[in-house]
DNA sequence: GGGGTTTACTAAAGCCTCTTTACAAACAGT
DNA sequence: ACTGTTTGTAAAGAGGCTTTAGTAAACCCC
């Protein structure tokens, strides 16, 4: 059952804060009178919100520019040049830390750092380039979102299994910066963190159930369902590229497993039908310019693909019954019309009356609005708990 | 976005009351002073929530029969003697109609009609069993859940596509019933009914995250995550029946595609593969006594079915991280040994980090349980919104 | 430039809820 | 009958929200 909370009135400002957070959120902007109406508070009760966040530093006001009629209103915004969140993205080859506004602007103040080989040796550059990053003057940082690749388990706030980047596995670098910066760390799966992306700053604004379907060298699934993201007892939800999708005679999976979603529409799938075609080992990063440059003929290739990912993307309409799916994938880089192709399988091979409720598009977000919009959801979420 | 509600110092009272309703499901017959205990709540609070609750008739009041040392304390539960729910379920062959106090202990008082064969008889029918079981003197009857077959949308209340029962296909038996019986009525989507019957009856009793898997003529899922029923945006949530299981050389499904996991992982597979091995056509009941009899060695055609069947409880266990997944199948009642063999097959298929999580059971909940459950919890939902 | 209009924000009063403290009620055992 | 124990409720104090009323800061027009 769900954790007990304490309910005493006190609950009810802390309610109408986050109340008034999700508003400028949503519109940005506002005036306090704004604010009170969009929201269906009373305008003392508004202030009083906005005060206390301004107080924790999660909002600030601006003069008011509009000419309007009466009394000028300083605008409230989430808090950009008083407050900043930092991001971490964990990759195979690099490491990206990067600074944002509260509004999940993104700041061009990346740092990169070449992914190192031990965990001790991560978190010294994580640390030196947040701190970094930190130094700037005036600016208080509320907090840091690491995107994780493979399993992570939010209960204990580690990596778990990680095929390709397994430096992390067994480690819980949101603790352990938080020790190191002493500020709140959190982290989220890849996947999860690009289906909040997309809601903080793609199309799924204010959207409350959607999935988000990462098609790269392995399939990712984030959900977002009813507004929450879909966790599980652990935070492992979401692993859609080890269902069976070829039950005999299909190839080895990383996972040990033969015929893996992942093994058929993926980007290595790609690679290794375009291995199988020229007789030679080609890689992922390799098949993509080829097949970019029409050098070699991969169509049919993209075409088993691409209809093995429609069935990702119908078995998630299915599943999920989301109201749009995102997909995340460089195979759309190489044939724009391959987008279509996939949804016209995936509207043959999805329940109709499900299809019907759902809007398939290309997402927009990356894996750094992912770690920024991860830590800005938590900080939200601490604010007060969510009515549902 | 979440709807909009309103933020009232009168909303804590009713989370609260929320809250002592929760402790009385979850440990039953308690005095007020073991509630205040139990939630942490005061005293005093707890006395306004409960008279609030009985007045709802919700709960009910019975004498103290243990005896304590000090002043004896009256019990209180979920209202049985006073008030009643109903739960409807609608199936092939025959629909039922069943009582049960709000604690959902089901009275031996069900009227099974045979489902008629058009959509305004099926509710004269409805009506009357209802209106029978309502009749009982001063007992006041609060609510009544439908489970209903196939798609069911939920922000409708509509059937909307069920292969084997069309007959509520397009229409809205829970408006209908409200209508004619003037009480709170809701309707359910038979997996999801039972998803909730295992949390409300069954060994998931205060577990937030678990699935159920329903394989009958086809194959159903609920899944319980965060504490919340898995519903999408329209409620057809859930439909892992129509993944692609065998993607060349499947066999035709209902759903008009072919290779489905419903035509290999269900009783209408076992039925199907009998069928082939006999040379003549075999229906599920029948199937079920051949094995069953020993009349047919099955044991290959089951060992198959079994395999698919894992298949999907792998995908369940990786695609939701759950903390239990239980099983509701009738092949069960064929052989013992066969749950350990899809248990042991899906260890194989599933990631080891979320099949270690996990535990997979045998359902214990019925149908029935599953529409009591589900008007219950519409009813408990109505008191107050969740804290999450 | 001054009054009127419009809009924005805030202080005060009244109501609701929760908690803590204090008190009355009911029974068992001596 | 009295004491000890436990239960349940009434009263007082604190925090929050809303409505009402009042102050502040601009624009518009003569």
């Amino acid at each position: 059952m769900s954790a007990i909370t304490t309910i005493r009135p006190a609950l009810v400002g802390k309610l109408n804060e986050r109340q008034v957070l999700r508003v400028i959120q949503l519109r940005g902007g506002l005036s306090r009178a704004e604010v009170a109406r969009e929201s269906g508070l009373s305008a003392p009760t508004v202030s009083k919100a906005v005060a206390s966040l301004i107080k924790a530093g999660l909002l600030e006001e601006t003069v008011a520019t509009e000419l309007a009629r009466g009394r000028p209103a300083p605008k409230l915004r989430l808090a950009t040049t008083s407050a900043q969140v930092l991001g971490v993205t964990i990759d195979v080859v690099h490491c990206e830390v990067v600074s944002a506004g509260l509004d999940g602007a993104l700041r061009d103040d990346a740092i990169t750092v070449p992914t190192p080989a031990t965990y001790p040796e991560l978190l010294d550059a994580l640390e030196g380039a947040a701190k970094t990053l930190m130094a700037r003057p005036g600016v208080a940082t509320l907090g840091l979102g690491v995107s994780l690749p493979g399993l992570v388990d939010y209960r204990k706030g580690c990596g778990v299994l990680s095929p390709n980047v397994a430096i992390t596995d067994n480690h819980c670098p949101a603790a352990d910066l938080t020790e190191r910066l002493g500020i709140e760390c959190t982290v989220l799966q890849e996947s999860h963190a690009l289906c909040l992306a997309e809601r903080h700053y793609g199309l799924a604004k204010g959207l409350d159930d959607f999935a988000l379907l990462d098609v790269g060298a392995g399939v990712g699934l984030g959900i977002m369902s009813g507004g929450r993201l879909l966790k599980g007892r652990s935070g492992l939800a979401g692993e859609i590229g080890h269902f069976t999708a070829v039950p005999v005679g299909g190839r080895r999976c990383g996972c040990g497993n033969t015929g893996c979603l992942e093994t058929v529409a993926s980007d290595s799938a790609l690679a290794w039908l375009a291995s199988q075609k020229l007789g030679r080992a080609v890689n992922v990063d390799e098949v993509i310019d080829l097949a970019k440059s029409g050098a070699v003929d991969l169509r049919a290739e993209l075409r088993e693909v691409a209809g093995f990912v429609a069935v990702g993307v119908a078995a998630v309409i299915n599943l999920f019954n989301p109201a749009t799916v995102f997909i995340h994938t460089p195979l759309f880089e190489i044939d724009e019309a391959l987008f279509d192709t996939v949804v016209g399988r995936a509207r043959e091979r999805a329940l109709p009356p499900s299809f019907a409720d759902c809007t398939v598009v290309r997402a927009k977000g990356s894996k750094r609005q992912g770690a920024v919009a991860g830590i800005i959801q938590h900080l939200t979420d601490s604010v007060a708990p969510e009515l549902v």
